[in-house]
DNA sequence: TCTTTATTGAACACTATGTTCGATAAAATA
DNA sequence: TATTTTATCGAACATAGTGTTCAATAAAGA
């Protein structure tokens, strides 16, 4: 199921770059084969019984693995389902990567962010419902909320840069937007994604578009362009902050 | 801080009317103590540390109260939580009756739901700040939004006998209401609220509004009526499937 | 084939939760 | 005020889960 997922993945106790000797040395297939039973050992088991429920003596049970080799790779559970985030991460920037490069060479080269994040959901909506479902912990959500936020705002900041008092601070407004996108990514997972992505894209216009014009207190199709806007940088920055110290909680 | 908080509490491990004698005995003035005790040094440790970080043993200390004296009232550290936010609900109960009372005697008998939401969450933020704020564990979040939810559900499925599809379905819809309101009592709250109550409803109504009008696909102005419709059974119904057992998760 | 290294499980330590029980002080009652 | 009831205490204990160490062994790489 998720066989290419985790097969180069770095990791602080075990990694060579570490040692000072940078060598583009294939990884040990065994580690790759114990983080992976690992990692889909997390997923199942979170899907089963809830992130909180789920101890580490579970995910040994389930990939077989011994106790003292768990800890060799992850400090503990959260930095495990961190590891499974990155790598969810990794494939949304690649599949966007290789969107892209197929866009410039048609007529439209625009990307809607939106969608393509419906997308990706429901391609890897096991992955998803583990991290961000109903049975998942608050870590990942909070991430993509403080992310998203932290994307939103900038843009939103020199959008209001002409108008001296929106009727909503944008604080919220962003607030509100990020919210809303990650409610309806929930909403769908935890139903059984009862629509296709491009309906949901559509819901979630539907519903924020107008929200829009009256907390910024103009007609802003600008929003489109703001959502879609630098699609490069956006994708890349999407995720990128998330397991970089600065950004996280409790770190 | 909270002494008129918990007085009056019933819980079962020492609940005379579980004997089957039903007195109309004043409780014993060590129980309330002890209890309230117990809450002030939850909710204090909840907004230092989060809800999660906070152990049995750390609510001992901060309350000076014994181990087997916590688990003679409580079952547990959730079951202290649920308590606490029990009575807040009373607290806010209590509140509305009031304030119905006297609105009957006045012009206008109508409440906004909303506002008083937000007044209350202003008048005792600590204590919302730890329920539902960033510092606080997922459970009372959950159990407002699906009641929430199911609050508003019903009358929007009357409000839509007459047509037979929205643009957005109605569930996504009112997943979305519920959603936008309780992230902006979040933000309201984890923001020291720089607003007062009555600029956070005006805000609510400016952005959700419009979406309602879009996600119905009609003039809306009904949504009023909906939002503030019968509140007397709103406000008993606010919270009172919160500790019923049909309606928990995990119990 | 030889060397390196990932993995194993046993044994252990620690933390936190949850329980039992007799002693005592506080509260309620007569 | 005296007596009875009961809430509370802390010691002692058991259990579950986490995290560490280390020698042996098998798997992977050179």
């Amino acid at each position: 199921m998720f066989c290419h997922l985790f097969t180069t993945e770095q990791n602080r106790p075990l990694c060579q770059a570490k040692k000072g000797v940078m060598k583009e040395k294939k990884e040990d297939r065994r580690i790759g084969r114990t983080r992976r039973l690992m990692h889909e050992a997390l997923i199942a088991l979170i899907v089963e019984k809830g992130y909180e429920a789920v101890t580490v003596q579970d995910i040994l049970d389930r990939a077989d693995v011994g106790r003292s080799t768990f800890y060799g790779h992850y400090r503990d559970k959260d930095e495990l389902l961190l590891s499974s985030f990155e790598h969810l991460r990794t494939l949304f920037e690649e599949q966007q990567q290789a969107l892209l490069a197929s866009r410039r060479t048609g007529v439209e080269s625009e990307i809607n962010f939106i969608l393509e994040l419906f997308r990706h959901t429901g391609e890897h909506h096991q992955l998803y419902k583990a991290m961000a479902g109903k049975q998942s912990g608050e870590m990942i959500l909070k991430y993509l909320h403080r992310y998203l936020y932290n994307l939103l705002i900038v843009p939103h900041l020199e959008l209001m840069k002409l108008r001296a008092s929106p009727p909503v601070p944008i604080e919220i407004t962003t607030h509100y937007l990020v919210t809303t996108l990650l409610s309806l990514v929930t909403w769908w997972l935890d139903n059984q994604m009862p629509y296709p992505p491009e309906k949901m894209d559509e819901f979630f216009r539907r519903v924020t578009g107008p929200s829009i014009e009256a907390a910024f207190g103009r007609k802003v199709g600008a929003y489109e362009a703001i959502a879609d806007k630098d699609p490069t940088g956006s994708v890349k920055a999407f995720y990128s902050l998330f397991v970089d110290s600065d950004c996280c909680p409790d770190k």
